[in-house]
DNA sequence: ACATTTGATGCGGTTTTGTGCAGGAATTTA
DNA sequence: TAAATTCCTGCACAAAACCGCATCAAATGT
């Protein structure tokens, strides 16, 4: 058989079933595992294929881009990425929620980390599936079409039978006095279900949102453990909340 | 045998094998190899065949084995997705795998279905959630991220609280003997569930897969009700399915 | 008619390519 | 952490390609 022939076979094999292995290559073929690999690493360095351990990968499907355009105040949201990131250890298991500083955060995240991320928010589900080394649980419901998350009752039970290390919050207002607020019904419900699943619960916010009010509570300031903005902690906005026994970072 | 005589002839094995050998063409007519190479050689410059190591290979071989769009036999699976699409009903509810198939089947879907649609796999929702009046419902557990789909025992037992009417099944080989076949243990486990979750079972596929096998079995030909390829139900490839009993579209 | 040119072919030696194998590195899995 | 795969690198060997050259035959020119 010649090479640009078995090379072509292995290329149709891969189209046609999205994956193949180099072993049963080998077999199908009559050539040593060697040979495979030699295919296989031309055909992905002419970008074919998507070489990985054992096999091959069809292009196709491992395909998906989320352009990051057009998030506003995108470079606050990195620096509250960065923050929130810190605070993962490797085993921990980490409930978050959705939404753009979220998205931050999943990128933010170090490639040798090992954690488990929760979520239910589809957006957030990708960016974490890019992740090398970390597990990724989605939380199943209804979706819902604008917010992009599931929500529910059978969403909710998921979250309550989990016992999270942190809990990361993006959240739309926050203030001294009303706590968290939201305007979504059922993403206040997650996102109460998810504070009482977490040990700890971590809020992440743009600036602008600190002092706002939104028509549906969440839960009151004294439920959160710690608070990170894009500012720094000493930042004369956030002594209210330092001296509430938040955590600012 | 005079030189372009040889060429013609040449030019002709090609054309009717897809594929010859400089070696058994030159004991063939009975000249050296070197004057077989020079031969192909020269085709190859006017451009009638495309030579390579050990021989030449027609110009057709490469056009079937190197499509150049994204998505493998992307056409076909548009006209898959129609004949699916028309089996739907409002009101319906309908389980449905992952898969490129499948993702054409969202795209298809006509704008006013009014339906249920229930996945575990992300890139299909997500082109679910495109769709302005269907409810999506996704399955909710751990992630595997080579098949962007949720897999394990909290999946199964979500799909196996749901009564479908339907379930669309994108397939990665199909035999009469072997019945449905696939090569991922979890996606396998999944396809079992949502095959007794369904009223109807369909299976959706690329004539390609037709009498196909893969590792491992996931259900014989009799739990299937319908079968879609892009053929002609009148197709001879499909007669042995039609006399088991299986709907063909 | 004879010498010269031109093109095609085969041959020997060298270079390149394709393939398998061994051993150690790296990665995955239990 | 240990065991098992898989990957990578260098090497060896065979097959194929390449190069230059000699030969031969047909075509061409004088």
């Amino acid at each position: 058989m010649l090479k640009k022939e078995r090379q072509a076979y292995i290329l149709h094999q891969v189209n046609l079933h999205n994956k193949v292995l180099s072993s049963s290559l080998s077999q199908e073929i009559s050539v040593s595992e060697d040979t495979i690999r030699r295919d296989l690493q031309e055909l992905a360095d002419e970008g074919k294929i998507i070489k990985v351990h054992g096999g091959a990968l069809s292009h196709s499907f491992s395909q998906v881009y989320y352009p990051s355009n057009n998030v506003y105040s995108l470079d606050n949201k990195k620096i509250i990425a960065q923050k929130a990131a810190s605070l993962i250890e490797d085993g921990m298991f980490v409930l978050t929620t959705g939404g753009t500083t979220i998205i931050e955060l999943a990128r933010a995240l170090p490639p040798q980390l090992k954690a488990t991320f929760i979520s239910g928010s589809i957006p957030v589900v990708l960016e974490y599936m890019h992740h090398p080394s970390i597990d990724v649980i989605l939380i199943g419901d209804k979706v819902s079409k604008n917010s992009k998350i599931t929500v529910g009752a059978e969403a909710i039970a998921q979250i309550k039978r989990i016992r999270a290390d942190l809990c990361f919050l993006g959240i739309n207002a926050i203030d001294i006095k009303n706590g968290i607020t939201d305007n979504d019904w059922d993403v206040v419900t997650l996102k109460k279900a998810m504070i009482e699943s977490a040990q700890k619960v971590v809020c992440l916010t743009i600036a602008e949102k600190i002092n706002s009010l939104q028509p549906i509570h969440i839960d009151d300031i004294s439920k959160i453990h710690t608070l990170i903005t894009e500012l720094s902690p000493d930042d004369p906005l956030l002594k209210p909340y330092k001296d509430a026994g938040i955590e600012v970072l």
